[in-house]
DNA sequence: TGTGAAATTACATGTTGTGCAGAATTGACG
DNA sequence: CGTCAATTCTGCACAACATGTAATTTCACA
C-alpha cells in the first residue's frame, strides 16, 4: 500500500541525508563553515562522522552540492521542453525553475556564501554534473555528438555563466534588485550576441572582423 | 645598475615558486597528483614542507593556480585593445593569447588533468580571480558599474564559459580537431546569439517568444 | 523467524593545512 | 668589514580532514 515507491530503507536515507545537510547549513550560519567540524554536524544529526562521509564526500558539498536526484529532476525538466524551441530558452525556463524554487536550502545556503564568499566558485564547480546531464540532453534533442560538436557543452556553460553573473552582480549590488529580473536580462543579452548596450552611434567603425592571430608578444 | 626592478631577494621568491610549480607538476606527471604529497614536492623543490605553504594555499594550487603577476598581464593586454572593439572580441584575442602562449607549464598541466579530470572544475574556480580582473577592466572601459551593471559581469564569464567548453570538447573528442579553431568558433557562435545551427526548416513552427514565467510545480 | 544484503559504527591511519617560535638569510647603513 | 633590522625559512606541534577495514546493527523479504 501507500505510494509504493520508496521503501522504508530509502525513505530514511534520503532523511538523514536532509538532516545532514540542514545541520551543516544551520551550525555554519551560527559559526561560520570554517569553524564547524564535521563532528559537530554528524553529532547534531545524531550519526558517526563515519557516516558523514558516506553521504557526502565534504563538508562543502553539505552546504553547496548537488543532490543526484536532483539533477535527475532538472534532466526530465529540460527534456519535457517543446523541441521547436531554442535549447538556450529551454535553458533559461529549467535554470530558472532551479532558481525560483525557494526551498528550504536556498536562504541558508545565500547566507553561508555571503560569510564565506570563497564558496561561489566552489559551488559553481559542482555544477557540473548538471552541466554534463544538460549537455547529454540538448546533444540529444539537436542530434549531435557532445564529444565532437561543441554546441551542446558550449550553450550549457554559457546559461550557466548567465546564471553565475546573476548571482555575482544580485549580490555585490547589495540585493537590491530582483534575481530573476537580472536572470532574464542576461539571457536576452546572450541571445543578442552580447552586444554592446550603447552601439555609439557616432563614429563610423563598423564592428569589423576581428584578427584570429594573436598579436606579437612582447620580450 | 640593471634592470633595477626586482631585487635580489623578489628575484630567489619567484624562483623558488617556480621550482615548486614545476616540481609539482612533473611529479604529478609520473603518478597523479593523489599519490604525489605534499612533502615530495617540497624534497624535490629542496625547501622544507612548510615554506611550501607559504608559496601555495594548497597542492592543486601549485598545479592550476593562477599567480598574480600573470593576472596583471592580461589585465594591461586587454587595456591595450582598442576602445571601439566590442569586449566579447577584446576577451578572445586575450584569452586566445593566453590559450596560445604554450608556456611550459600549459602541456604538463593538461597531461595532469587528463589523468585527474576532477582538476578541471577545480581550475576553472581559480579563474575567478581573473574573471574579477577581467570585469573591472571592460566596466572601466564601458563606464558601467560593475557592481550594479550586469553586462561587465555577464560578459567575461561568457567568455570563459566558451573558454572552458572548448577545453571539454577539446578533451572528449581526443584532442583530434585544434583546440584554437574550437576555441574561435565558440566566440563566433556566442556573437550569433547561439542559434541553432540547423534551422530544422520542415515544421511550421517558428521560433515563438518563450513565456517568462516557468512552469507551474508538480505536487 | 531466519537469512542475506545494506547501512552504520568504531578504530586505525596517512595527509592536509596552520600557528608559533627560533634559526638562517638578506640587504642597508655606518 | 661589522652590526642590525627585516624578511624568509624551518622544525615542531596539533587539529581536522578523508579513507580503508572489519565488526555490528538494521532492514527487507521469504
Amino acid at each position: 500500500m501507500e505510494t509504493a515507491g520508496p521503501g522504508r530503507r530509502e525513505r530514511k536515507k534520503s532523511l538523514t541525508r536532509h538532516a545532514l545537510r540542514m545541520a551543516a547549513l544551520r551550525l555554519s550560519v551560527e559559526s561560520g563553515l570554517q569553524k564547524v567540524t564535521v563532528e559537530e554536524i554528524a553529532d547534531a544529526a545524531d550519526v558517526s562522522v563515519r557516516t558523514f562521509y558516506s553521504y557526502f564526500p565534504s563538508k562543502e558539498d553539505a552546504i553547496i552540492g548537488f543532490d543526484a536526484s536532483r539533477v535527475e529532476q532538472l534532466r526530465e525538466a529540460l527534456a519535457a521542453r517543446p523541441l521547436e524551441e531554442e535549447p538556450l530558452w529551454s535553458l533559461h525556463v529549467v535554470l530558472g525553475e532551479m532558481l525560483s524554487e525557494s526551498s528550504e536550502v536556498w536562504p541558508l545556503r545565500m547566507q553561508v556564501i555571503r560569510a564565506d564568499p570563497s564558496l561561489l566558485p566552489r559551488m559553481f564547480s559542482s555544477f557540473t554534473i548538471f552541466e554534463r546531464a544538460m549537455t547529454d540532453v540538448i546533444a540529444q534533442r539537436t542530434h549531435v555528438d557532445p564529444k565532437t560538436d561543441l554546441y551542446p557543452s558550449l550553450v550549457t556553460s554559457v546559461a550557466t555563466a548567465a546564471f553565475r553573473s546573476s548571482i555575482d552582480v544580485w549580490r555585490s549590488s547589495g540585493e537590491i534588485k530582483e534575481l530573476s529580473d537580472l536572470f532574464d536580462h542576461a539571457f536576452t543579452s546572450v541571445s543578442n550576441g552580447l552586444r554592446r548596450s550603447v552601439p555609439t552611434p557616432r563614429g563610423s567603425a563598423s564592428a569589423t572582423a576581428p584578427v584570429t592571430s594573436a598579436p606579437s608578444r612582447r620580450s
